[in-house]
DNA sequence: ATCAGTTGTAGTCAAAGTGACTTTAACTAA
DNA sequence: TTAGTTAAAGTCACTTTGACTACAACTGAT
């Protein structure tokens, strides 16, 4: 057995012996006009690695578990270093733990996804390291964060479908109209207008304002005002909470 | 300033500075006859702690991630270890990562939960410091492990309405008021025979053998058997699987 | 052998929900 | 004033759901 290949197979079990590093990472959800079409889409903030594992590459912001914070601080502190800004959601997306998503060392991350409300997503900073990409299409990232980034999309089209988390994307006030946007932007489909609001009142955790919006070429339409829980964020279920 | 306060207001921000340890537990369930009214009642294996935080209290299986194995892996193997069983269903549950989990160190613990054939649930092995427990109606349990059980049993339920997990605690062979049982049990209600037996027919992951169940004192129901993933434990979604 | 009791299985019916569509109201731009 | 556009409400057929009834098939006791 060559003396090189016999280092490098006990560099493995070696790494493999000392405990696995913990990071967190989060995956922002924002909506942005599209250049094209102009209609709303889903857009995520990527960060430019400037170290060597995939240096160069755009990953997931995030980073080892320093801090004396929860879980759910830091997945709130990646949102605000990297961008600036508040999540108006944040919820636990999966811990991912396989033996060989980063080359060197043995990391687990635990994954958060949040979303902004498009009004802030659009004065987020960018910078040289820190550009926002549409969410479908992704070139590769670095380490798995390219697979993460589609959970985290299957999991937000999944809450929609039978949730109010639309909402959470748009600002205090908006049209109903807006909200069906959102669903289109997420859902990729087209949705009956007539029918959506009929269903939107029922579900109901929202209320109609005195307001309208104008400026446009049409009727304007009333503004509503989300009436769950507002800006804050919440755990990942109503029951009991795994905020722990 | 005392010595003793300040000496232990030290101990604090330095077992904090430290990395967090990484733990893995499983919280398993498996259907057994209720002691009172024989009919099938939910139920967990619990191992009674032997050393100092929580001494004599009883706790989930699981430990430190030690050995190279994915998360998942992990918590096949708690069950393995406990119970000398092996999953039906295997799912993470939630990252668990409070600050004041455990007095001492800081924990990190990945949780997941399982379910087990009701067959080999009943030949799983008991001991001194591995009981089963009715899984409503917990006393208090080591750490957080009540809250995160709780939190398990919603998601199992919540699984249960729109899902097809109720077969994983089963045989392989099963009638289809079994199945109704199982629900029954899970959700706690009861459940019209006719109409969920329309309805699982549509929904369909089964399908009718030749065989019948003889030896009851009724017209004998019909064997069923389950088309879907059979014994195999799955990732928790369909679409992206995120098992790394 | 017959009958009561129990459970499996199929069918009926009304109420509620859903998808596709039509109609009317309210506004802007020409 | 008129054409064009969108908001908002209503209609209608179809499907799904829950409660219930009816019948079939078996066991065990009389």
């Amino acid at each position: 057995m060559e003396r090189q290949s016999f280092a490098s197979a006990a560099n493995v079990s070696e790494r493999l012996a000392q405990p696995p590093a913990l990071a967190i990472s989060t995956v922002i959800f924002a909506l942005r006009p599209s250049e094209s079409s102009g209609r709303p889409t889903l857009w995520l903030p990527l960060v430019r690695r400037i170290r060597e594992p995939f240096k160069g590459l755009w990953a997931l912001p995030g980073g080892p578990l320093t801090r004396a914070d929860s879980l759910q601080d830091a997945a709130a502190r990646n949102l605000q270093d990297t961008t600036g800004l508040a999540p108006s959601y944040l919820e636990q997306l999966y811990a991912f733990g396989g033996l060989h998503r980063s080359p060197s060392q043995r990391v687990v991350s635990i994954v958060y996804w949040a979303m902004v409300q498009s009004a802030e997503a659009a004065m987020a900073r960018e910078s040289e390291n820190v550009k926002w990409f549409r969410a479908d299409g992704l070139d590769a990232l670095a380490f798995d964060h390219r697979q993460i980034v589609d959970y985290a999309l299957w999991r937000l089209r999944n809450k929609m479908t039978y949730g109010s988390i639309a909402y959470h994307l748009l600002g205090e006030k908006f049209t109903l109209a807006q909200v069906r946007e959102v669903y289109e932007a997420v859902l990729d489909r087209t949705v009956d207008p007539a029918n959506f609001r009929r269903q939107l009142k029922q579900t109901a955790h929202i209320e109609a304002t005195d307001e309208y919006l104008q400026g446009g070429k049409h009727r304007p339409p009333r503004l509503y005002r989300y009436t769950g829980a507002t800006s804050e964020y919440f755990p990942a279920t109503n029951p009991p909470s795994p905020n722990a």
